[in-house]
DNA sequence: GATGAATGAGTTTTCATTCAT
DNA sequence: TATGAATGAAAACTCATTCAT
């Protein structure tokens, strides 16, 4: 069974593991046990990489944050209307909750034991998706497109708002997926001054 | 000690040290024996009013939901202008959050496990809130004073939006609470289509 | 199985536990489950009496530097002669450590790790045998019997020759007990200046 | 890196870094994984030279033993009146404690476990040391200037009493080294039969 | 009703040892 | 010779839940 492989791969499988498990059966459901298993790697193995559990929960949280933002970033790019713009972004993270909606509880886990000695802690989450918002407020303003009074503060209720498009956060007779982007396309355009 | 005490006085007890240490520690760090011995009761007499630990989870949202909601509908009721009781509730929704922004992780958590045999499970927590908006939308918009399409799916939108409120979603270097409840009032006019 | 039982007795069978198997496979190679297994008891059980394995380990040690103490200050009152006295406590220590010989490492280990915030850290194990010692070289002294300058040292010093006592000590080809225990006689009674 | 080096300067690294690590954090608190960093080699190496971690631990007690041996032979020799060879003794054996007091546990440890094969095992560590002191009473017995009946007992009593060296041993409040090494001195003379 | 001693499966984490390279 | 990735058995410790009193 010692077979070596490469860093990264096993890296990876461990992260594909955590995020799997995670989403089925939330973090604190999910064992070691079940994350190597279903890596295929041995419980050593994991502390070779992750100096613990929760460090993984962190990796997933970068990395789920990151991806978000990219994709929302380059939805937006991929339109020369600003109002396009935002109608992408929003369609953008709605697509992206959807495919990651299990991982809502890694995402946005509040961390509750401040590591002693990181002096700052880590960046929230959504942060960087956050960023994306703010930065199409601020130069649609700029550009004279949009009228956002205080973009970081309006990008960072909005990008709050999305955590509607969990199905969690809705009741079981809550809207639906279409009626609910459409509304989310109409609040972006409206909180972004658009008349 | 076996002095018998009123069921309810017990069971507010429970819930009161579950609030606290929840709050403080998070769910998963506080065992029932934290809990017990802080509402001063043994570990038996906890299973005589909750059926498990996730039980005294639940009730505790259902506690807080209905907090939240009934202050924000006292404070849209207190107006008799549209916009302000838009503000009002914004600024009780706000209010709310900072008194109980520890227990931000028993309010939104997600029921994982979905209870065998519980055919619907419960519903979420922020349901109770979000109606008070959405009806709110809705009547004004029957008045005249709004312009909401949906007043449903904005609803929900916004009532999420409201995560905004809780610290650890903004980052360290995120706007302050001056701000941040000006650009909320002004996020719930525009999606309330006040002109 | 759940059967209660004076704490007491299930301290005690607990203790009995450790000191059998401590003294059997040494301290590193017993489990708590060895113990607890032994004692006849769960597992969460020993956290009910003892913090943590370490501190079975310390409550081993007192017992044991108790009963070495008392039965050497028993033997040493036994007798009116001084010099009888002084061949007494040898005897005794010579039969103490017989008995308990096997749990020489319980006795004498060194504390690594001192505790952080007990400021001094627990008396060393022989500290209470050698007061007895110590009393007698200093009581004979002053009664015109012994002539030792300085008690406490010249104390510490026999004391820690009872070392030799233990078969893991001398070995294999060492001298056998008789030989030992009649040179420590006269190691003492010429450490306490007897002409 | 795979540079070949001299295999007596591989087993020395080996044999230093346990030393150092032992003595600072005991024995069964030092990975493997720490000898073989400490020692700048890698942990395969380590089988190469050492059959498991206990024989690491067997061979620095060799080497202890043996240092310590000849130290106190070498302060014997190089005096020619017999107590003020004695007293060179103890004056070695004191600096050799104190330089080596935080390897007490390596040098005095029991080995529980006899090894399955080796039909004796090992010598205990003091041995040697042992050997030593016998020899001077011995041999100052023959001269006629020492009155030794059982050299051998006597000698496994006083190189036993050494562990009073030990600041573990003696009580936070015991004596200081000046007054221990003086009573020492003495109780080693009057060992001896010194007049 | 009320207690709290007792349980034991389950958790995270460590580490001596192996072996393909 | 030398490496260090990989193993997996075992360790200490936790805690929700039960139940005899």
């Amino acid at each position: 069974m010692t077979r070596t492989k490469p860093a990264e791969q096993r890296r990876a499988a461990l992260l594909a593991a955590g995020r799997a498990l995670f989403g089925a059966k939330g973090i604190a459901a999910t064992s070691l046990d079940d994350i190597t298993q279903r890596a295929g790697v041995s419980k050593g193995l994991f502390y070779l990489y992750f100096p613990s559990k929760e460090d993984l929960v962190l990796a997933l949280q970068e990395q789920f944050s990151h991806e978000f933002a990219a994709r929302m970033r380059a939805a937006a790019e991929s339109r020369a209307d600003w109002t396009a713009r935002l109608d992408a972004c929003v369609g953008a993270a709605f697509e992206c909750y959807r495919e990651l909606h299990d991982l809502h509880e890694v995402m946005f886990r509040h961390a509750h034991a401040v590591r002693p000695g990181s002096e700052a802690g880590p960046e929230p989450a959504p942060a960087a998706a956050t960023r994306v918002i703010r930065d199409l407020f601020a130069a649609g303003t700029a550009a004279g497109a949009f009228d956002v009074a205080d973009p970081e503060s309006t990008a960072v209720l909005c990008c709050a708002s999305m955590h509607a498009f969990d199905q969690g956060f809705r009741g079981r007779r809550g809207p639906d997926d279409v009626r609910l982007i459409q509304a989310a396309r109409q609040l972006f355009r409206r909180a972004a001054g658009v008349t």
